[in-house]
DNA sequence: TCAGTATTGAGAATCACAATCACTTGATTG
DNA sequence: CAATCAAGTGATTGTGATTCTCAATACTGA
């Protein structure tokens, strides 16, 4: 899990600088949910990260969620039900890619190595390439049934 | 555009079998969805093939979207406002990824040559295993800005 | 400290989608 | 060919996630 290396306290400079850029505040309910992205690793719902954080009412996370997504600090992204997940933006804890199970619908997160991801970049390049596209960065989702739905 | 190879009758007698085999009736509702889908090519909306097919009720719309989803025949996806999008299944068109406008959210398909194909296979395969899952698919999502939203 | 702006909390509103239910269609059987 | 009966349809209502509204509150800079 990428987000393993990273030290708490630097990754809260981090996003406060990257919100002071924005001339946005960090307060104390953004911090809560960046902390609790941290904990909890991989994509999540709004549902479960409530669930972490219940002082937070719902529409203060969601208008959080939303914040801290248009500065570029969480990526949305929609599972195979169509509910939202966020997780900690690239910049923050790595490139990676996403093992869906298609029994549980639980996201994992997945890096690639290094000349598997150079294959991968040049890949995407070519083909955003060849359709007029300029190119902004990729995403392989692979598909399968995890370990404990597989028995 | 993969769908451009193939004729709507066969593509249709396709469908009836694998309906068939489950005993679902291909009715004239779910062939005009089918239809539609042929004819507009690219993932699409519940809302954008209702204003396609104003003729046929949301809710049997829904219902026939469902269905052919169960089915196999069609493929649900959800884009990145969490709309839900359907297109063609692969056995059907090909296997293909897509090329996600960022700007104006249009989704493309895209099919990668052989070799790259399999390159990507391969990748998607030692993943999976890695982290112990049973590989069943996968999809390159390429991200960028399409040539009318450049300028 | 004060004014002005950003943020929050509570709840209502919205939106995509699923479920219900009475009615229709269409395949099957005699 | 008509009777039968399950599958499918349309209209409507329900639901759950997310967004909006608006009054209350917290910051920030002068």
């Amino acid at each position: 899990m990428p987000t393993d290396t990273i030290k708490p306290a630097e990754l809260h400079e981090s996003v406060r600088r990257r919100l002071a850029e924005q001339e946005i505040r960090y307060t104390n309910g953004r911090r809560a949910v960046v902390t609790t992205m941290v904990r909890l690793g991989g994509p999540e719902s709004a549902a479960e990260l409530h669930r972490r954080m219940s002082n937070i009412p719902l529409s203060s996370l969601y208008r959080s969620l939303t914040v801290l997504d248009g500065a570029g600090v969480l990526e949305k992204h929609h599972d195979v039900d169509g509910l939202a997940r966020f997780e900690l933006a690239e910049w923050l804890t790595g490139h990676h890619h996403h093992l869906v199970c298609l029994d549980c619908g639980m996201v994992e997160d997945v890096e690639l190595g290094d000349e598997a991801e150079a294959t991968l970049d040049r890949l995407a390049a070519r083909l955003a390439e060849d359709a007029g596209y300029e190119v902004a960065g990729h995403n392989l989702e692979v598909e399968g049934v995890c370990g404990s739905c597989q028995q």
